[in-house]
DNA sequence: GCTCGTAGTCGAACCGGTTCGATCCCTGCC
DNA sequence: GGCAGGGATCGAACCGGTTCGACTACGAGC
C-alpha cells in the first residue's frame, strides 16, 4: 500500500498522486476524486520515512529532558505535556531524548542522525555542553531557559531574578527584616543552574537596596529536606520571620516544619516565593507567589521554534517572562 | 556528509561502507580501519530517515499519553520518564503522542505513517478504542494497564483488586469494621477505568468476605476534592475508622481534612491504599501501603515489547504484578 | 491561422541508506 | 596443475516518497 498502488489503482503516475496530495501543481478536478477515493478505500498515509527522506525534514521536534533518575520536578513533566501539546497544533511529533548521565548517546543520535528538524532543550545550565554542541551542528534550537551570554539565540525564560526581587519588597513593604532564600538543591547551583543562581542574585540585590538582613540556603528537591532545611534555619537564625522560595519540591515538607513549630501562616511567618499555581493553591494556607506558566512558556518555545524552521533567516527572538504574584493568604506582617 | 562521500574519500564503495558499518559482511581490517578513520574525521553518522527506509525499521517506539489538559498525575509522568529510559538502554528512540481530546492525528499519524516500530500505550480502558485501532494495524504494542478480556494481548499492570483486597484484610485484622475506600474520579470510573473498577470490585469482594461494612466513594484527582470528599464521609458515615485510597493526587487534602477534623493517624484513624513509595513516605506519618512501581512497569513495557519487534510470531505474555505493602506507621488498631 | 501561455500529466532523477548477486583473487587440497 | 571454496569488494536494485524538466492539448489573442 504504497504511492505506486495507489497510482497503479487510479490509472496515473506516482508524480501525479504527489501532487493530488501536495496541491503543489494543479490537477484536474477528476482525477483528483478518483485519487482520493482510492486512498479513501486503501486507508493510504505515505510513509513518514521515505517522505522525510525525499523532503529533508522530518516533521518532528526533539525535546532533551533531564535523565528520569534525577527525579523529574512537577514543573518539568509540565513542560514535556505542554511541549507536546503545543506541537501538535502544528502537526509536529515530540521525540525525546534524556540527556546527561550516560545518555549522551541519544542526544547524540537525535542530533547527528537528521532525526528531527529542530530542538527544545530544557533545564539548561549557564554554560551548557549541549548549547555548544546544538551551536556546531546546524540544527535550531530553542532553549528553556538561558545561558550566561545568549547572544543570538533563541529562548523562553521566566524572570527569576525580578520575580525573587519583588517577592523581597513585598516583605519588605510588610516590615520584614530577617528574609531567608530557600533555594533548589547545593548541587543544581554547583553545576550552574540558571534559576537557582538568578534567584540569588536577585534576592541579595533586593535585600541590600531595602536594607534587609538576607540569608540564602540551599534545599535539596525534596519534602525531607525542605522540613530539615526549615528546622536548621531556625535553630541558627531565630530571628527570621520570612521566607521566599523558588523549591516547589521542598513545599510540603515546609508545611510540615511551620506545623511542627506551631506556628501559623501568616500571623508567625510569612511565606512567598516562585511556584506552579496549582501547588501555590494547595499550600495551606494558599501562597502568595508568583506562578510559574509552564504551558505558556512551552507554547512559546515551539511557537519560537517553528518561526525559525519556516524562516531560517529570522533573527534571534527570545520572551523573557514576568508573570504578576498573586496575592493569597501566606503573607502578612511581620510578628512583633 | 553522506556515505558516498565517505566511500569515495576511503577509496571503497557504498556497499562496502555499509557492511564496515553493520558488520553484516567481512570487510579486510586495513579497509575497516580507513573506513573508521574516515568516519571519525567527518563525525559522520547515517542519516536516520534513509536507513529507516532501507530497513524498514525506525528504531523508534511510540507512547502514547493521556492529553495533557487531562493533567497528568505525579505517577503517569514517571512512567513517561521511565519508558524513555527503558527505550534509551535498547538505543531506541521515543516518540510522544497524546491521544483523546481532538489529539487523534497524532495517533493516526504515528500508527498509519510507520513512524514507529512498536507502540506503548497507557491509561487504557477496559474497553479502549485505540486499543482496537492498533489490533486492526499490523503494529506490534504492549498497553500498561490492561483492557476487560485481553485475551491473546500484551500488557503490564498492577493487580489493583489483590492490593486493595490485601489493605481491606489488614484493616479487618486490626479490627476495623466500618470502611471506606477512596477511589479515583467520577468520569474515570464512568469512562471504563481499569484500575478504578477493579479497585472497587476487590474492596467489595474483601469486605464482603471479612463481613465489613464496606463504602465506596469517587473523588477528583486533585487536594481540594480530597478535602471535601473526606469531609463527607465524616458526616455521613462517622462510623468509619479507617480508609483505602489508590488516589494518589488527593493525599494533601486528606491529610489537611484528617488535621482539621483533629484525628490523629493512626490513633484515631487509619489510612492505607495503593500508593507510589515516595508519596506514601511524604504522608504524615508515613502511610502503610502498597507501591505503583512505575519504572518497574515501564521497564517491563519496554522489554515485552522488544521481545515482541525481535520475534513478532512469540506468544502473548503479560505481567501482572503484585507489589508488596510496606508496613509504615498509618494503620493501627480500630479505636474504641 | 498561427503563436503563445498554461493546465495537466508523465518519466526520470534524486534523497541516503541496505542488500543481493556477481566477480575477482587467493589459498588449500587432491 | 586444476579446481573448489571462501574472503573481500563492487555494481545495481530497492525502500517510498518528492520534484524537476519536458511534452501534449487546448484556449486566448492578434
Amino acid at each position: 500500500m504504497n504511492i505506486r498502488e495507489i497510482a497503479r489503482r487510479a490509472g496515473v503516475s506516482r508524480s501525479t498522486v504527489s501532487y493530488a496530495l501536495s496541491g503543489k501543481r494543479p490537477v484536474s478536478a477528476a482525477t483528483a476524486r478518483r485519487i482520493n477515493e482510492v486512498i479513501a478505500e486503501l486507508g493510504y498515509k505515505p510513509n513518514a520515512s521515505a517522505r522525510a527522506l525525499a523532503e529533508g525534514r522530518t516533521r518532528t521536534l526533539g525535546l532533551v529532558i533531564p535523565p528520569a533518575s534525577r527525579r523529574l520536578t512537577d514543573v518539568q513533566l509540565g513542560f514535556v505535556a505542554s511541549v507536546v501539546e503545543a506541537a501538535a497544533t502544528h502537526d509536529l511529533d515530540v521525540l525525546l531524548s534524556p540527556s546527561g548521565g550516560d545518555h549522551d548517546r541519544s542526544f547524540e543520535r537525535i542530533v547527528t542522525g537528521r532525526r528531527v528538524d529542530g530542538v527544545i532543550l530544557m533545564e539548561i545550565l549557564l554554560e551548557d555542553p549541549r548549547v555548544e554542541r546544538l551551536e556546531r551542528s546546524a540544527l535550531p534550537f530553542v532553549t528553556i531557559g538561558h545561558i550566561e551570554h545568549p547572544g543570538g539565540s533563541w529562548w523562553v525564560d521566566v524572570d527569576y531574578a525580578a520575580l525573587v526581587r519583588r517577592c523581597v519588597h513585598h516583605l519588605a513593604d510588610l516590615g520584614h527584616q530577617h528574609v531567608v532564600l530557600i533555594n533548589r538543591s547545593a548541587e543544581l547551583v554547583a553545576a550552574g543552574y540558571g534559576p537557582a543562581l538568578r534567584s540569588t542574585a536577585g534576592f541579595q540585590e533586593a535585600t541590600r537596596r531595602r536594607g534587609l538582613c538576607g540569608h540564602v540556603v540551599c534545599c535539596a528537591d525534596e519534602p525531607a529536606a525542605g522540613l530539615a532545611c526549615f528546622e536548621e534555619v531556625r535553630a541558627r537564625r531565630p530571628e527570621v520571620t520570612a521566607a521566599v522560595t523558588i523549591n516547589e519540591a521542598a513545599l510540603p515538607g515546609l508545611q510540615r516544619a511551620l506545623h511542627n513549630a506551631g506556628l501559623t501562616v501568616p500571623r508567625d511567618f510569612s511565606i512567598t516565593g516562585v511556584i506552579a499555581n496549582r501547588l501555590a493553591e494547595d499550600f495551606h494556607p494558599p501562597l502568595t507567589a508568583a506562578d510559574v506558566p509552564a504551558e505558556e512558556m512551552a507554547r512559546l518555545a515551539v511557537d519560537l521554534l517553528v518561526e525559525r524552521l519556516v524562516n531560517p533567516e529570522a533573527t534571534p527572538r527570545h520572551a523573557l517572562l514576568e508573570p504578576v504574584i498573586s496575592l493569597r493568604s501566606s503573607t502578612g506582617a511581620r510578628p512583633r
